[in-house]
DNA sequence: TTGGTTGCAAACAATTTGCATCTAA
DNA sequence: TTAGATGCAAATTGTTTGCAACCAA
């Protein structure tokens, strides 16, 4: 294996990714950090704190809700997850894995549950708006609470 | 002045509309009911619950906070505010005057101030985000964070 | 070696709730 | 008269913080 081809894997490996971010911040790679990491970017769907702590435990029993709080802001910065508020009661986190296309959420108003959609000409729509401001856009969001048109099947 | 043109002043009057809505409600019109109403609708900005109790307080001096927090999703479900939920510490209300285009909120990133704007084809957008689970919209938010693009003036 | 990191428990801040009292209808 | 509404203070919930012990670099 070349040089190249090593650097190319560790470049796809997001744990590899992870931690190199840690580092370029001059932050330490812990266990604990590493576990909340592989927990958080596993997961298949929305998920709270308090998720994560759960999750995070069953590779490293040790990890506290306190790091699980200040591993979030972490892992946002880094880009390996996203956070996601939707107005309910807690914040919610979603593994950032592909995506590059504008998300909107849908919350189903009977469950609360989360769906994430591709909105792709958002992007353009928020520029539009904000330019009547004399702003330019850091982020947006289209979220929209909705409910099945028949609630027949669940 | 006939009894119609007495109604119509009634029914203009937002104060006498949001009594007519506790009572077609089975609520009762109490003091501190009618001291938070008005000091909720003639705000002429985004406030916080806290920001309600002051103003309130102004106007009828036993005015709790738990009355306020009790207060705020009658108010809300009356359509006489609107509650913006924008991801930052609080929740935010807003008087709902005359509005009926959808609204978008624009939060500048530097001083957290909220902007309304009008967005009114944003509700077809939200529509179209639907469909595509088999859903309806019961509600629907976009919110950018912005910059100012010249932030030499403030 | 040593400054960043951790777990713990206490602290916080926004909101909700139990209860005795009050009051609109 | 009486069920709904209120104020107060205590409780709850999600999150943050101070601190002594710990450990990655």
């Amino acid at each position: 294996m070349s040089l190249q081809e090593a650097t190319e894997m560790t470049l796809d490996n997001p744990r590899e990714t992870f931690q190199q971010f840690l580092t370029s911040k001059g932050l330490r790679v812990t266990n604990q950090r590493i576990a909340i990491f592989d927990a958080a970017y596993d997961a298949e769907d929305h998920y709270t704190a308090e998720d994560l702590l759960d999750r995070s435990r069953k590779i490293d029993s040790s990890v506290s809700r306190a790091t699980v709080y200040r591993s979030l802001p972490i892992l946002v910065e880094s880009g390996m997850i996203r956070e996601v508020d939707v107005g309910l009661d807690n914040k919610y986190y979603l593994a950032n894995r592909e995506t590059r296309t504008f998300q909107a959420q849908v919350i189903d108003a009977d469950n609360d549950k989360i769906y994430e959609v591709d909105a792709p000409f958002m992007e353009w729509y928020g520029k539009t708006v904000c330019e009547r401001l004399g702003m330019e856009p850091v982020a947006m969001r289209l979220q929209v609470t909705a409910r099945k048109i028949n609630p027949s099947k669940d």
